[in-house]
DNA sequence: GTAGGGTTAG
């Protein structure tokens, strides 16, 4: 048969268009047959094609004989045919045999016979024929070629050898999306999270578009650390290609939008997955405990148990959950499953197990746990520190301390949980021996660490360091903001908090529930009307208004700032109250001397269904004892003990002896101090020595100054009690003698002084000052004043001055007390008749008390005074604590 | 691929 070149070359074609096309392995055999028959068998493009093409039907016995029969005269395309079917189908062995026989026939390989050799290393995870593999390479000067590169990444991936992976990847000239999976994966399948996400954003930086396989290897393990953007971008991309059925690709995103706190993107996920599995469940059951909807939770499991096994991560999360409710029933209950199904505890249980000890209060529970466990980690150290630091038990947390950095490296929470207990107990030597611990184990590089420190300077009251370090910081969150705000209360700093609230939206940051509650108290203590108005407004603006604390904080808000009806509007228009709200109501009526209200109010509540707890009833104590309701005052003193089994503390015994010498029972209260289960400190004599004083019962006030004395207190306050009772009964010596101790000791009297805010502005007044705005003004309103007083019968009650001086001296000295001062001030400055405000931060003085009377009187005004312990209405001549305070 | 300890406020 004669051929011509032409009808030779149309032959080909069409054979080699049917060898494409050749969709079975009967087919392909024909077509094989045909090859040999046009004579074609031996063509080098015919033998590579029939090797690929019966290496895709698996049969690689017929690749191997066409390779064979082409044998001696294989050429490198046959020798890539023959490696890559060998690789393709998984006998990577067999591969690398393959290409070591090439080498032996002196056939040079080309760039296009590595990818499959090195991808035959990696299936058979033959680590030390695949380095030699990179050397031939490089040997060979093919290092620069995108596959090879991609397969020497990804080889060196599995191998977990990130480092020379790295490696191969930063000197590739030219990257594909292929070799940026080949990282990110292997990253991710290592464990290195964040590193895999860093690569990942490298690769969106790039500008390369992610693909399917991307969204595979980082949706799993990085969908919690992914930004919220990204994120959709990937959840997007893997619905695209229909991945997010793929139940690994489904899980990822459940954990991803958790991480996002999207409860709906998860709910979405969760609702639209065909088939779910223990990890599905799993991941919702947790995630709905870390967002704190833990009645969920359960609620989820009890659906789970239908269909489903739990397995020990199910338990331990829904232990969690019980211990975060207090719901010890169910969580006895899921204890014993895990017994009685022999689920065996690893290490993340038993701590999980351990915390659950500790918050549903068994911590000798824990303690046994603890002892038991044989592999202690920082996590259950932690906790058993913190178990301690809970129960108030700051030694033994301390000495555990000690024991733990015996074995372990103490951690960024270990510091943030000691540095708490020197808040609480205001202990800076404990506080910067903390501190020094944080630099020595570089603790303090990390942002909680920096925050607790600042509370615990600000709490310590080291103001200014507790401020420089908040100045140095370069990264602040939500929780530096909120601390270095709430620490105003210690500056007594209104105009910072504010400004500080305001700087931090500055910052980008919205304030939350902490912010309020931190900046509530600073407006509450100086009485910045304006400013907690503004904040209130700032809580309605962002929806913060239905959170119970923040209700609480706004009614003392306003009851501090000398407001209680607007206290009560925001009583009343809580969804949801708690003790704390009935129990800062019951505080609010009490400072107002509104006595027979705040008992209704302690009425309501247990009508409502809230018991009081031992907070309420100093509470309603403190206010039956400043309204001078005695009887019911000691009734509910009794109905503690009776009806709510709570042992009376210190502070209750305080009130009851408040409440009897206030009244003028001085000797019942000596003997009920007598009576008292506990040794008395001096708030309990203190008390006394205070009511003794206000009633002129000089001799047992002398005799209980002695023993204030000999307590040995080192609390300010009572040292200048002592001192004034002292100087009222005329004994200068021994005036002298406690204030030259308090000297001794270091303790400084506060000044007294007081403030009242005009047009939005304060204005301060120490004791004693001459020289201030309108001073000229303010004397001479103050002598007028004085003398239309003494026409109304006034005598000024000299033993309130407190200074061994002639009496002269001591009615001038009278006139230049602080709230009077400032009382003459605003009257200067205010419309007439208009009312007045006026704050002092010690106790308003008796002979004050009297010349305010006359003063409201005198000019038709009504004035609040609000001193250290509670408001008086003066009004007409009268005030409202009817002269008990 | 899913689980644990901590800081502000009360």
């Amino acid at each position: 048969m004669s051929v011509f070149p032409k009808a030779r070359q149309n032959l080909r074609s069409s054979i080699s268009a049917a060898l494409s096309s050749a969709s079975t392995p009967p087919t392909l055999r024909r077509v094989h047959a045909l090859i040999i028959t046009s004579g074609l068998g031996r063509s080098e493009y015919f033998v590579g094609k029939l090797i690929s093409k019966y290496a895709h039907f698996r049969d690689l016995k017929s690749s191997l004989s066409v390779f064979r029969l082409a044998s001696p005269a294989n050429n490198v395309y046959h020798w890539n045919s023959i490696i890559r079917a060998f690789t393709h189908n998984g006998l990577f062995l067999e591969a690398i045999g393959l290409y070591s026989e090439m080498r032996g026939t002196g056939v040079p390989p080309d760039p296009y016979t590595f990818p499959s050799v090195i991808n035959a290393c990696a299936g058979s995870h033959c680590t030390i024929i695949g380095g030699v593999i990179h050397e031939h390479v490089l040997a060979l000067g093919f290092r620069s070629d995108l596959y090879i590169g991609n397969a020497l990444v990804d080889m060196y991936a599995r191998f977990s050898d990130l480092v020379n992976a790295r490696n191969v990847f930063d000197n590739m000239p030219a990257r594909d999306v292929v070799s940026w999976n080949s990282l990110i994966s292997g990253y991710s399948s290592n464990g290195c999270h964040e590193e895999a996400l860093s690569v990942y954003y490298g690769m969106r930086k790039a500008g390369i578009q992610p693909d399917l396989y991307t969204v595979s290897s980082v949706l799993p393990t990085c969908g919690g650390l992914v930004a919220v953007d990204e994120g959709r971008i990937l959840h997007c991309l893997a619905a695209k290609c229909g991945m997010d059925a793929d139940i690994i690709i489904s899980n990822g995103l459940l954990s991803m939008y958790f991480k996002f706190n999207d409860l709906v993107g998860a709910q979405k996920i969760f609702s639209g997955t065909e088939f779910r599995d223990s990890v599905s469940w799993n991941t919702m059951i947790c995630g709905y405990c870390q967002l704190g909807l833990f009645e969920e939770s359960i609620k989820l499991f009890r659906d789970m148990i239908k269909i489903f096994t739990p397995d020990i991560l199910t338990i331990t999360s829904i232990l969690r959950a019980c211990a975060q409710l207090r719901d010890m029933e169910f969580g006895k209950f899921m204890t014993n499953y895990m017994v009685e199904n022999c689920l065996e505890l690893d290490n993340k249980a038993s701590n999980i197990l351990l915390d659950m000890h500790i918050k549903s209060g068994n911590l000798e529970a824990s303690i046994e746990l603890f002892n038991g466990m044989e592999c202690r980690d920082n996590v259950a150290w932690n906790s058993m520190i913190s178990g301690y630091i809970q129960y108030g038990h700051h030694d033994e947390a301390l000495r555990l301390f000690k024991m733990m950095k015996l074995r372990l490296k103490p951690d960024s929470i270990t510091h943030l949980m000691l540095l708490s207990v020197s808040s609480q107990s205001r202990d800076i030597t404990l506080g910067k021996q903390v501190h020094c611990e944080t630099v020595k184990f570089g603790s303090i590089s990390e942002l909680c660490v920096c925050n607790g420190l600042i509370d615990m300077y600000a709490k310590c009251k080291e103001v200014d360091d507790s401020l420089k370090l908040f100045q140095n910081m370069n990264i602040r969150d939500v929780v530096t903001w909120n601390t270095v705000i709430s620490s105003c209360v210690y500056h007594e700093d209104s105009d910072l908090g504010f400004k500080l609230v305001g700087k931090m939206r500055d910052d980008g940051l919205n304030p939350d529930k902490a912010t309020f509650l931190g900046v509530l108290p600073v407006c509450s203590l100086l009485a910045a009307k304006r400013q907690g108005k503004e904040i209130h407004g700032c809580i309605l603006r962002l929806g913060f208004e239905s959170e119970v604390s923040v209700g609480n904080a706004l009614i003392e808000m306003y009851s501090k700032c000398g407001n209680i009806s607007s206290s009560i509007i925001v009583f009343k228009h809580m969804k949801a109250r708690d003790v704390i709200t009935w129990t800062t109501l019951i505080s609010a009526y009490g400072m107002f001397g509104e006595g027979s209200k705040a008992v209704r109010a302690f009425m309501e509540m247990e009508k409502s269904g809230i018991s009081p707890d031992p907070i309420a009833f100093i509470a309603i104590l403190y206010a039956c004892s400043h309204s001078g309701i005695v009887e019911q005052g000691l009734q509910f003193f009794h109905s503690m003990k009776r009806e709510y089994n709570f042992e009376p503390r210190m502070e209750h015994y305080a009130c009851v002896v408040d409440l009897l010498s206030r009244s003028g029972r001085v000797m019942q209260a000596e003997e009920f101090i007598t009576s008292m289960p506990l040794k008395p400190d001096v708030s309990i004599w203190g008390a006394l020595l205070s009511a003794c004083h206000m009633n002129r019962c000089i001799e047992v006030a002398d005799r209980i100054s002695k023993r204030i004395i000999e307590l040995d207190s080192d609390n300010t306050g009572y040292h200048v009690l002592v001192s004034n009772v002292y100087a009222a009964l005329g004994n200068w010596d021994q005036v002298k003698m406690v204030r030259k101790s308090m000297k001794y000791k270091g303790m400084r009297k506060d000044p007294g002084s007081s403030w009242v805010e005009i047009k939005r502005k304060v204005y301060i007044f120490r004791t004693g000052d001459k020289v201030f705005e309108q001073s000229e003004e303010v004397y001479e309103l103050l002598y007028t004043l004085n003398s239309s007083m003494t026409k109304q019968g006034y005598v000024p009650d000299l033993q309130c001055v407190l200074h061994n001086v002639g009496d002269d001296e001591k009615r001038e000295m009278l006139l230049g007390h602080s709230e009077r001062l400032a009382i003459a001030f605003g009257l200067l400055n205010t419309k007439p008749g208009s009312p007045l405000q006026i704050m002092k931060n010690l106790r308003v003085c008796p002979d004050c008390h009297t010349v305010t009377k006359y003063i409201s009187s005198i000019t038709h005004r009504e004035i609040l005074v609000r001193d250290a312990n509670r408001f008086h209405l003066f009004r007409n001549g009268t005030c409202s604590c009817g002269d008990r305070w």
